[in-house]
DNA sequence: GTGAAACTGTGATTTAATTAACAATATTTC
DNA sequence: GAAATATTGTTAATTAAATCACAGTTTCAC
């Protein structure tokens, strides 16, 4: 059975929440905290936390450690997942460097390009292939995810390539919409319409 | 009156999709078409425009020049907003550098850091100022808009900040959820939350 | 010019997501 | 140890978003 999509997201925002709890030495929580935490009420936290299953000591809240192991029995994959960047420009190099030693069952363990100076040449500790060897380096490296920050001209050439690579999920930082096989699954990750979408509401609460 | 989020949200996609299409000389575009190019029905791009009031001319589809400037009058401002990137690090670099130059209503026009190195320097043309200066530098050049793209160790104290120099909408790309005012519009951009995301779905559909 | 075909615009309906309401349970106070 | 308080888990109600269904136009074919 899947979860409602928002209640994915939350729950990945809640687990980040909860490991700054633990860091802090805070060992249960409330779901008002943290509903307080996520501009989000309480309710919302406790049917979210319903949908997994998990039971708190009733008046005691939340065991923080349980709680973000239950999360991540849920959202983790049992030995992580493979994920590689296609395009290091200055958008895929600032994602590469940032991930990489995350702690985190998603690994980046490839990047692609087309550019010669880039290509085999290693970023944050991750190598560069051509393009042209991904069906090779995707099955070979297991990698099951693709984010994909290549420009926007060759960004539905470049997803073709993905799915028939085997790719089984794209984010997708380009800003053209594409078209991924159905069993693909893809998040539309668009910076621009995020940005109009403040100005809008900047404009209308001005008014 | 405020139209809904989801529908901002895919005005602004729609526009640089018809944008395209007026580039390959297309005049018209009917609602399925538009539809097709965006992961959506008909109907839906039907229910978005007549939300904001336009009518095609039966029969031909919708005037792709008059559609793009019906949207534009409702998500744009007229005179255009000012933005500031705040935290001018890889990715406050990255996304400086992308959205200069492109035309729009949307103004990258300061940066700010703390960094003495990238002080007073200038970074795609874009002047970096010391985050000191917020509130004056927000004043004279009339600034509305932040890109939030500092560690997140510092992102609840610069958003206190930002709300404080009268910044108005916030877009916010720092791992932390921030609260601001009630009159300030917040987006979250949540990079790792969209790929857990991607994850979680990848994971359930291997099964 | 008449009938069929192709689209749009929108009221009605359905589905999904959120919020309200409250019983059940644990804890504290006196 | 009874009453008051705080919190969870869940059913029911509400609200928001998406989809269906179809009447109303325009165009096209003949
Ligand atoms: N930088 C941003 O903040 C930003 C914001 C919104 C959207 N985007 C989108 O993200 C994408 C990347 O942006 P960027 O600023 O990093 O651009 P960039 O030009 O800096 O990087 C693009 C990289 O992709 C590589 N590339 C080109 N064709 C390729 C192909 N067929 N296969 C693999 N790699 C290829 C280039 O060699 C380059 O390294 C663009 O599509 C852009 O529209 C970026
Ligand atoms: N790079 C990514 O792909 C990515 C992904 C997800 C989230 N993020 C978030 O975006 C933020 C920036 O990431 P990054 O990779 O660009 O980091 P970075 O370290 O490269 O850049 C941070 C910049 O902020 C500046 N800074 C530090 N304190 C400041 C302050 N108080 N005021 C103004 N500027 C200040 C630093 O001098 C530096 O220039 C982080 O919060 C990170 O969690 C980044």
């Amino acid at each position: 059975m899947m979860l409602p999509e928002r209640t994915v997201e939350r729950l990945s925002e809640y687990r980040r929440s909860l490991l700054q709890c633990l860091e802090e030495g805070k060992t249960h929580i409330y779901s008002h905290e943290l509903a307080e935490l996520h501009h989000n009420t309480a309710v919302q936290v406790r049917r979210d936390i319903m949908f997994i299953g998990y039971t708190s000591m009733q008046r005691k809240g939340y065991d923080v450690r349980e709680l973000i192991s239950v999360i991540g029995d849920i959202l983790d994959s049992e030995k992580g997942l493979n994920v590689a960047v296609i395009g290091v420009g200055n958008l895929g190099r600032a994602i590469t460097t940032y991930f990489v030693g995350k702690r985190s069952r998603l690994n980046i363990i490839a990047t692609f390009d087309v550019d010669h100076n880039k290509i085999d040449r290693v970023i944050s500790g991750v190598k560069c292939y051509p393009l042209n060897r991904l069906k090779e380096v995707v099955g070979t490296h297991n990698i099951s995810i693709a984010i994909m920050t290549v420009p926007a001209d060759s960004a539905v050439e470049v997803s073709e390539h993905l799915v028939e690579a085997g790719i089984k999920g794209v984010l997708n930082f380009t800003t053209i919409p594409l078209n991924v096989a159905p069993d693909v699954y893809l998040d539309e990750f668009d910076m621009i319409t995020s940005l109009e979408k403040v100005a809008y509401f900047v404009k209308m609460t001005k008014k």
